[in-house]
DNA sequence: GTTGGGCAAATCGTATGCAATCTTGGTGTT
DNA sequence: AACACCAAGATTGCATACGATTTGCCCAAC
């Protein structure tokens, strides 16, 4: 079996011009299609495999796939290859954890400096979140993960500190694994007003009670899921990469 | 003029067992020789010359770069090559907000899941620490900002969350390079009284005290910096190295 | 029927070669 | 003398080749 069709080609931005290289390229388009959990956990990539799929050699894709364990998202065993990463929920944990202290210092940031023109940009973001939201499927489910995490993305992006926004980068993916994986049901829709309330807090330039809603958010999405030890011993864990 | 007296091969971990790769250890010495400003801002670092220091091919060298430019160490211009970051005024800003953010919560946690083992090592950490901050030349200021850096190190290996640990080992390698280029003076004495007050209050399980302490402990650093926007223009910065 | 050894296939780790791109020094023209 | 252009050198980007390690299978022995 091939993992050809589970990866989208265009996602590959189009004003990739030059781009600083073909190995970015494919990240991105390997890092959407594991956030999106077209690529399950667990599933083997190996560095043939993606640099046949994308037309270059190894060297290209492995690069690529280093770039993508740095962040969390494969692991890599020695001589054996890369696979996507299946996050323990002690992993699940201390992701929340971090969000949770990190989050409520973005959007502090982020009262200071948010302008009409962002407000409005979000509106729209969240528009398009209700939409998914009112759509069924797993794929209008996936779209919506997507979309939820691009809102906290948009923050960390109006809060204009690169090294947050790049930690809020990896920390927002490794959550939408983490909530394909554990995660119940109606996550969504709670997920969805929590949104809105922050987003109507910073427009009032209430940082405070964005903050305090923004930790309340965060709350909520973990304790939606299911962060039972369902495997039962170390030997599944070894199995399971962890 | 080359830069293997700059690097300090034994900086290779002797527990390297299997060492995941070469370019681990590479990356650890060069990681080294970084925040030690044995090797300066804007100094290039060439694959053929890494990869001849180390006796291994470009291919190797070149992994171990890209991991340091994956965390800001050093800087990749497309068809130029990698150099030791220099980083900005406005960069150095960012750092030192994001571990604000950061280091309180670390604290946190790590008042809840130190042990008296711990407490011993850090007392020792900085006995060694002071020791340094009382030779006098650059080679002592160099290990005592790395011993400081250590300090804060622990302190994450403590609370428990392996992700913000990675997270404050690069805000520690890149403070280092900031404190490196933009201190003043009197930033070590301070700090490593800081230091011991913020451990104290920990010893004493009191995390409220020990965060605050923290906090200003971070801005007092920040503080002895001086940001002002030195380099004029671009041309300014190419010229700075070194 | 199960267990153990050994061979073959697959995949990774690394080195090296070639093409593309950038820098630099020199030369010719104004 | 200053500027522009061009060619040579150097360095990276990428592809490919080869050796090392692991995995899985098959078959023989118990």
């Amino acid at each position: 079996m091939n993992i050809s069709e589970k990866i989208n080609f265009t996602d590959t931005a189009p004003e990739d011009r030059s781009q600083e290289d073909r190995s970015m390229a494919i990240r991105e388009s390997l890092r959407n299609a594991i956030i999106d959990r077209r690529l399950a956990p667990g599933t083997k990539l190996s560095e043939s495999e993606v640099g046949s799929l994308f037309d270059v050699s190894r060297t290209v894709a492995r690069a690529a796939l280093q770039m993508l364990a740095f962040e969390g998202l494969v692991k890599t065993e020695r001589n054996r290859g890369a696979f996507v990463s299946n996050p323990s929920p002690e992993e699940a944990r201390q992701i929340f954890a971090s969000r949770r202290l990190i989050e409520p210092g973005i959007v502090a940031a982020a009262v200071e400096r948010i302008t009409p023109e962002d407000i409005a940009q979000f509106r729209r973001q969240l528009d398009e979140e209700e939409r998914y939201l009112n759509e069924r499927g797993p794929a209008a489910r996936r779209a919506e993960i997507k979309a939820s995490g691009d809102f906290h993305l948009m923050l960390a992006s109006v809060a204009g500190n690169v090294i947050l926004q790049r930690f809020m980068d990896e920390l927002v993916a490794r959550s939408s694994l983490v909530i394909a994986l554990y995660g119940s049901s109606g996550v969504s829709s709670c997920g969805h007003s929590e949104h809105t309330a922050v987003l109507d807090a910073l427009e009032k330039g209430d940082g405070a009670r964005a903050a305090k809603l923004m930790i309340h958010h965060i709350d909520h999405i973990e304790a939606d899921l299911d962060l039972q030890v369902k495997q039962g011993l170390g030997l599944k864990d070894a199995l399971s990469l962890t």
